[in-house]
DNA sequence: GACAAATACGAGTATTTACTTGCATTCTCG
DNA sequence: CGAGAATGCAAGTAAATACTCGTATTTGTC
């Protein structure tokens, strides 16, 4: 006897057009939000952009929070990958004053390629959500980090560790809203500050 | 001939009465967006907060978007005498370290008493203008602390100063959530730890 | 005291917008 | 093919809410 339960949740098949359909929309989220922030954004202007029809949008996403929901999922998977790829165990051995060469530029790189990502998780914050979202992100990127510090330096406490990783990462997202609204060529010379105040702090507190 | 023009501003002459309910709305519409933020504040529930009907609201403010001008004016001008206050040209010739020490403890506390400033501008932010407001007021205490720094140290170029102020006010700005979010007995250490951040890069940078 | 301006009210309106509904079309898979 | 599922549409609904309106009361000034 099919009990009808509090919510029958039989998931959809979805055929390769219907997951392009998704990934269009997000894309038209992404934009929308980015432009006004997430209260602004009218669902039927985020189906519009992504050139169908209201109802065809509630096809993929039950509600306005389910878009964000999936967005939150894209950006999860996107910078897992980017620290996978940049930050590797190997990277215990390499000197300070380069690792943070890396590292930095990595990060302004990627924020150049990607300024939704930026707008919604740094600019104005656009909900409660997304706040706590870019809180687990900035955690899961300071643990990783930690992890590194760690290796490299075996004789510090781990949670001193993570302290380190998380003043450091603090300070990153500190400065790419002045590297951001800088005149473009003021801008490397701002990084290169940030790199210099990562050194001053890091350098001493790890290999010292 | 009184030409009716585009929007006949008369101003209203204020009583008592008047601007005690304009700072209790301002209160209420506080403690409102700190909890809500101002897309989901509704201007009825503030004026409920205030004690008062819809209809007085939009006695003394036209619409939303003026009451938010309203906190900022206030902000603006409390945050204008905060740092009248706390920091004097006197503070040229104080010792960098015991200055750094005054002013972080100075900030920690002015946030701990005044919650709702920092959600609105630090917190989920909550509008464009909110955005703007707080980047002219971030900036408006940057330039104050370059004018010591020029002070202190008269052989650096003016602009060095102020990207120094900059960076600094950045990481405070920084460090500040994870204070807020760190369990309370860890708080001290890491505002310990900001402490020793500006210290290793701002000293060798000015007195150096 | 009297007049005007300021303050107060709260029911009502107009608009916005998240979401539904009913139906048409296209795909998948036996 | 053909049946059922997935996709597609667009007008429409219901709820939320910024703001108005007509009116009543209080306050400042002469």
């Amino acid at each position: 006897m099919p009990e009808p339960g509090p919510a029958e949740e039989r998931p959809v098949r979805r055929q390769a057009r219907g997951l392009k359909r998704m990934e269009a929309i997000l894309d038209a989220a992404e934009e929308e939000i980015a432009e006004v922030g997430f209260a602004n954004a009218t669902t039927n202007s985020v189906a519009a952009r992504a050139g169908i029809s209201p109802g065809s949008l509630y096809q993929f996403f039950r509600n306005k929070d389910e878009i964000l929901e999936g967005l939150v999922r894209r950006y999860e998977t996107e910078q897992g990958a980017f620290w996978r790829a940049h930050l590797t165990d190997d990277d215990a051995h390499t000197e300070m004053g380069a690792l943070i060469d890396r590292l930095v530029d990595a990060m302004v790189e990627f924020k150049a390629s990607r300024p939704a990502f930026w707008a919604l998780f740094h600019g104005s914050a656009t909900s409660d959500r997304l706040a706590e979202v870019a809180r687990d992100l900035h955690e899961g990127v300071a643990f990783r980090l930690a992890e590194v510090f760690e290796l490299r330096s075996p004789h510090l406490p781990p949670e001193r560790c993570l302290t380190l990783a998380r003043m450091a990462t603090a300070m990153v997202r500190a400065v790419m809203p002045l590297v951001v609204t800088a005149k473009p060529e003021d801008s490397p010379a701002l990084v290169e500050e940030l790199k210099t105040m990562l050194r001053a702090y890091l350098t001493p507190a790890l290999d010292g």
